[in-house]
DNA sequence: GCAGAAAATTAGAATCATTCCGAATTGTAT
DNA sequence: ATACAATTCGGAATGATTCTAATTTTCTGC
C-alpha cells in the first residue's frame, strides 16, 4: 500500500480521475470545491484550504485548479475581468452574478434546450466550450 | 461655433450620444470601432487610433473605452481572462472565439428566441446584462 | 527495497492588462 | 476674460496569474 493509497482512503476520493493523479493537493482543493456552493476564488481556496494544509503554496493552488480544470474535473468561470472563480458542478449551466450580495447562482437550461437550437453559428463550427454569465440582482429573495 | 462643433462636423458623429459629451477621442475611437468588425482589445485600439491622433496615450484609450461602455454606445466583451475585447454591436448577440485563426465572429440568436425562455432564472431576477461566449473551430470554411 | 527518472510542490520573481495619480490641457459657464 | 469642471496624459502602482529554479515526492524497472 503506497502512501498514495492512504491518502486516498482517508479522503473518499479515487487515486485518480480523468487520468489525473489525484495527489492530496488537489484531493483537497476538489474536496473543498464539492463542500461549497460559493464558487470560490484561487485566493479564497487558498486561504480556506490552508486548514487541512497548512504548508501549501499559492503556486500549488493556481497548479492544482489548472489541472483539474483541463481533465475535466472541475470549472473555471470568468466575470468580466474579476478573478477566476472555480466550479465542481459539470453539467451544462449558465451562471447568475446578484451584484447586490456578490454570490454566484448556478441557472440551468429548461428541460430539452439545447444550446446550438437557439444560436444562429456560422455553418461547420465545432463547439468546445460554452459560458453564460448574466449579471443582475435577485429582486426581494 | 466651438471647437467641440468642428469636430462633430468633420467626423459625422453627434457631439453628445447617450448624454457622452464626444471629445475627439471618444469619436475616433468610436468611429474605428464601428469600421473594424475585429473586436479590438485596448492596445491594438491605441495601435491604429494613433494614426489619427499620434499624441493619444493608452490611459486616454482605457478611459474612452470605459465611457463609452457606461454610456452603452458600445460593449465590452471578455473571453477568460485574456484582455477585454470590444464591440460596437449593440443588439443582443453572443460571441463565437475561433480557435484556429484568433478571430471572433458575432453570434444571432434565432428569431423569436427569449433568453427568459429558455433559462431557469431564480424567481424575481432583474437581468442586467448577459454574456453568452462560444469557444471552438470553424471546421472548414 | 533501491537507484534514477518523472512529476508535483514550493517561494519568490516576473508578467501584463488595467487602474490610479498628479499635472497639464481643454471645455463650459458666468 | 475668469474660474470651475472635465478630459487627457505619461508614468507609476496594482493585482491576478504565470514562470522559474530548487526541492520534495512519487513512480518505474531492477
Amino acid at each position: 500500500m503506497t502512501s498514495q493509497d492512504l491518502i486516498s482512503q482517508a479522503n473518499g476520493i479515487p487515486e485518480e480521475i480523468n487520468g489525473l493523479r489525484m495527489t492530496r493537493q488537489r484531493q483537497e482543493i476538489y474536496k473543498l470545491l464539492m463542500g461549497e456552493r460559493s464558487h470560490p476564488t484561487a485566493n479564497e481556496v487558498f486561504m480556506r484550504i490552508k486548514e487541512s494544509l497548512p504548508n501549501i503554496s499559492l503556486a500549488t493552488v493556481y497548479n492544482c485548479l489548472e489541472a483539474l480544470v483541463q481533465h475535466h474535473i472541475i470549472r473555471q468561470v470568468n466575470f468580466d475581468r474579476e478573478p477566476s472563480r472555480y466550479c465542481p458542478n459539470l453539467d451544462e449551466h449558465g451562471h447568475f452574478h446578484d451584484e447586490a450580495t456578490g454570490t454566484i447562482h448556478d441557472v440551468k437550461f429548461k428541460p430539452g434546450i439545447n444550446l446550438t437550437d437557439i444560436l444562429d453559428l456560422p455553418p461547420h463550427t465545432v463547439i468546445k466550450d460554452v459560458e453564460i454569465t448574466l449579471r443582475g440582482q435577485l429582486a426581494f429573495s
